[in-house]
RNA sequence: GGGCGCUUAGCUCAGCUGGUUCAGAGCAUCUGCCUUACAAGCAGAGGGUCACUGGUUCGAAUCCAGUAGUGCCCA
């Protein structure tokens, strides 16, 4: 059969995919053996894969594949988020080029149209998973919006509700007007406005001709201020203590507050305070007992309370203010100042306004608790465990957090109020009509007297519950009493606090236990040049396309391989080439091994080469399991690769690679199937199509018989000594070459080697590997310098190469001096160590013997260059 | 302003409990090879004062302090 010299995954990859589909790999349900089991962060619903997912999807596809050939029930469960925020917005933009307005259709017809998106552009990101090999548990996937992770939900609420956990309360918050929708600090984006104005404005001190001038920004607000404050130190302004001064324009009268919150250097030090549209002054006002006036409508115009430009965007509203203010005299100048402004993470050019707005809160003070404390002691390790730090600090100063989303698409929130602003918490209104007849004595009361909150909760109120509820573990204790607690979760750092901290704590208050094991956070992925990718930069790469390019194995590779845990990586399509060319190393050594002809018997000369490589996979296994349990997956990838490429390709088949069109010997055919049968192993994790399609060319197998399901290699006891005496030979043969290399001499010719060593078994044993490799005629032993020839050492040892060119003795000469004189300044260093009695006494043993060995090894090493120098003249 | 990181070869980064010839890998560069598995390859080579200054130690890339540069988070 004629193999292709060039590995093609796009003929390969599909088809392996549907293999494991079509055979139930994925799947798991509970059994007698021990769950291993993921839940997947679930990417928003609207989203499609980007490099981050990549990333992190091929870990956990890493970490659970190798957890199924270990014989864990591995259990990967896929799923999607609703993404409230963003899938609305796609909604209400596809009914708007419709014509439809949300408000025209009301809520229930509007959740239909969402549902519908969500059924026919949903999900498309789940479809990419498996072009990128994830053996996730399809049957599983999971939905938050869906019954029951949506009734898990409700409960939750109502649950923390009644523990009094939640909340109902009048707060600052960040304002999307364009969204109409509350943001959580995380989801406001500073950005620097470099033309940004500081208005001075005149505020005339009450019965008086004198004024104060005040600065600000936000010159519209002052139809809301209530007061204006000034510091206690401040002299300037010592006469306005107890005075009332005017608001411009709306003539309203307000106090001068003291107070050391103000800022002397900044604008004029006299600070105008609007308790309803700034954070500070919200705190300002509570502290002194002011007035709060809110001016603004939800979509950004001002409001009747505002008194004048009622109904004008806040913007509009701005410039003419400013053009009456300066009509009026009142406007002392206007500066130019360079500010930072919050936008909407996801409408990014609107302008976030700080709002009073009455929102429904989670109160973390207590729920933390566990969540910490379980962090802190490692009970949930964290990797890198760096960010135990990050996460302390944010726990330790947690605030409340605001739930409610003024929102359709979402869950909404089961609070059921009276006509006069009472409200019962309940699961449905049926329980909730019961709830409220009992509160408040309303014997008569009905279903039609109560009206459900039109806010529904925040999306991370969802996921919280993740662990659990893709379960159903809030329903039916069955099968979460099996998975739970998971074993590793794998994230972006960046969510930490959105997702990982919020999960750990709803682990402990509703399964008492933690969600998972072990929390691997993976970098952010950036550009070349240190960028994050971003759709507005146009710098990410379509993954499809890079998979398309260099197979989904080699994307794999190429993104992993440098990418240890918790840094940020540097994307370049060079990764993915060069994980592209390992697959196909991979199968050109397959194609070697393939092509073969085979003759019974066996060829006793490789023995040695099979024992050192199977004593040299038996050392990758050891340092690929230590790799994996401690989470350094990018260079388990390393070891595997090395070892693919450098010792069984470069190495290893070499040896035993029979001369052109000649046959191998059964024996060490098999022996190498076997061998190779154990890499393809190690490897699947990380390049699981590739593997899987050689597993099944290089045997005959049944389909059941498939790599995905083999069981993961065991070593045995390593022998170093073998391995270390191996290193030896190999850099004798690298000698060689060398030599070879700078007498340019052709691959074909031969050379002819003298070696002066102290150990002849050891070359001995490897004679025809030596002979084969380093491309000798002859290989004798010496006990001196031999005439005309390059001499190089490996260790100890000191070798002659005969290529038949003439050698210039002096330049020979001047080489050996160079390395004696290195070599004795090597001996007297470790001499050095050795005779300081400190030293000899404090090192472990291990280490004092090493130096001594290397002492040895210097002196023999003199011995012989001094030797050969005598013999040079 | 507060906090947390980072600085090792031209580039991107490993280097774990301070101790084997510890200064590494990949890419890039240079030399020679289309040697019948692989040019997406093979065999070699060069390249680093481990940011700087001090300290601890028998011993420091590794631990501590300070300095400089740089990045992120919070206010």
């Amino acid at each position: 059969m004629e193999i292709a010299t060039k590995y093609n995954p796009k003929e390969v990859e599909d088809r392996w995919y549907k293999h494991w589909m079509d055979e139930g790999f994925f799947r798991s349900v509970p059994d007698e053996r021990e769950p291993y089991t993921i839940v997947i962060p679930p990417p928003n619903v609207t989203g499609v894969l980007h490099m981050g997912h990549m990333l992190n999807n091929t870990i956990q596809d890493i970490l659970i594949r190798r957890a199924r050939m270990m014989g864990y029930n591995a259990c990967w469960v896929p799923g999607t988020d609703h993404a409230s925020i963003a899938t609305e917005a796609k909604v209400v933009n596809l009914l708007r080029e419709q014509g439809i307005k949300k408000s025209d259709i009301g809520r229930d017809q509007f959740m239909v149209h969402a549902y519908e998106w969500k059924d026919k552009y949903g999900g498309i990101i789940l479809e990419q998973l498996k072009k990128l090999g994830a053996s996730c548990d399809w049957d599983r996937t999971r939905f938050t919006m869906e019954p029951s992770l949506y009734a898990a939900v409700i409960r939750v609420f109502v649950d923390l509700h009644r523990k009094g956990y939640i909340y109902r309360d009048l707060r600052m918050v960040n304002w999307d007007p364009k969204a109409q929708t509350t943001l959580s600090n995380e989801e406001v984006i500073y950005k620097e406005n470099k033309q940004a104005k500081l208005y001075h404005i005149k505020y005339f001190i009450e019965g008086t001709q004198d004024f104060i001038t005040i600065a600000t920004t936000r010159p519209e607000t002052l139809l809301g201020d209530t007061a204006v404050c000034v510091h206690p130190d401040d002299e300037r302004y010592t006469v306005l203590h107890n005075r009332k001064v005017i608001v411009p324009l709306v003539n309203r009268h307000v106090p001068v507050i003291v107070d050391d919150y103000v800022d002397l250097e900044f604008g004029t030090g006299a600070l105008k305070v609007t308790p309803a549209h700034d954070i500070n002054d919200y705190e300002l006002g509570k502290k002194h007992g002011l007035e709060t006036i809110d001016i603004m409508n939800p979509d950004g115009t001002i409001s009747a309370a505002g008194e004048l430009y009622v109904g004008a965007d806040r913007f509009a509203a701005r410039k003419q203010i400013v053009a009456d203010l300066e009509a009026a005299g009142l406007l002392v100048k206007t500066e130019e100042i360079v500010n930072k402004v919050g936008y909407s993470e996801r409408n990014p050019d609107t302008v976030i306004e700080p709002r009073l707005s009455l929102q429904w809160f989670v109160d973390m003070q207590e729920l933390v608790k566990p969540a910490l404390e379980n962090v802190m002691n490692d009970n949930i390790h964290f990797h890198p465990d760096s960010f135990k730090n990050l996460y302390k600090h944010w726990m330790e100063n947690i605030r409340n957090w605001p739930i409610s989303r003024q929102l359709w698409w979402g869950q909404r929130i089961p609070a059921y109020y009276l006509s006069d602003g009472r409200y019962v918490v309940a699961e449905s209104i049926e329980e909730a009509v019961e709830l409220a007849k009992k509160e408040f004595g309303l014997t008569t009361l009905t279903a039609n007297d109560l009206s459900q909150d039109e806010d529904v909760l925040d999306t991370w109120f969802s996921s919280w519950l993740w662990p659990i509820s893709v379960f159903d573990g809030f329903e039916n204790p069955d099968e979460v009493d099996y998975y739970y607690p998971t074993n590793v979760l794998v994230t972006g750092w960046d969510i930490i606090f959105f997702w990982v901290a919020r999960m750990i704590i709803a682990g402990y208050e509703y399964k008492g236990e933690m969600p998972f094991k072990d929390v691997y956070f993976t970098g952010m992925v950036r550009d070349k040049q240190g960028r994050k990718m971003s759709k507005q930069l146009g710098n990410s790469p379509d993954p499809l396309t890079l998979i398309e390019q260099y197979g989904a194995d080699g994307v794999r590779v190429g993104i992993l391989i440098s990418a240890p845990s918790g840094n940020d990586i540097l994307f370049d399509d060079k990764l993915c080439e060069q994980g592209r060319n390992f697959s196909n190393k991979l199968w050109n050594a397959f194609r070697l091994i393939q092509g073969w002809e085979v003759v019974e018997g066996k060829n006793a000369d490789n023995e040695a080469s099979i024992i050192w490589m199977r004593q040299r996979l038996n050392q990758a296994i050891v340092e690929i399991d230590q790799s994996f349990d401690k989470y350094r997956i990018s260079e388990a990838l390393l070891t595997v690769y090395n070892l693919v490429w450098d010792e069984f390709c470069s190495w290893y088949l070499e040896m035993i690679k029979p001369e052109y069109q000649h046959p191998i010997d059964a024996y060490t055919l098999e022996q190498t199937i076997i061998i190779l049968e154990d890499l393809l192993k190690l490897m699947h994790p990380f390049t699981p199509f590739i593997s899987e399609h050689i597993w099944h060319h290089i045997r005959e197998r049944e389909a059941k018989d498939s790599l995905i399901v083999a069981e993961w290699p065991k070593a045995t006891e390593v022998d170093t000594k073998l391995l270390s005496d191996f290193e030896l030979v190999k850099e004798m043969i690298s000698g060689v070459r060398d030599v070879r290399n700078q007498q340019q001499v052709k691959p074909k010719d031969t050379v002819d080697l003298y070696a002066q060593v102290a150990n002849k078994g050891l070359y001995e044993l490897y004679r025809t590997q030596i002979t084969k490799l380093a491309k000798l005629g002859t290989f004798e032993y010496t006990d001196s310098e031999v005439a005309n020839t390059q001499g190089f050492m490996a260790g100890s040892d000191r070798f002659f190469v005969s290529t038949g060119i003439e050698i210039d003795v002096e330049e020979e000469r001047a080489k050996m001096k160079q390395e004696l004189e290195y070599t004795k300044g090597f001996i007297r260093s470790v001499q050095g160590k050795l005779s300081n009695e400190r030293f000899v006494n404090s090192a472990p043993a291990a280490v004092v013997d090493a130096e001594r060995k290397k002492l040895a090894d210097g002196e023999a090493k003199v011995k012989a260059l001094e030797d050969g120098l005598a013999k040079l003249g």
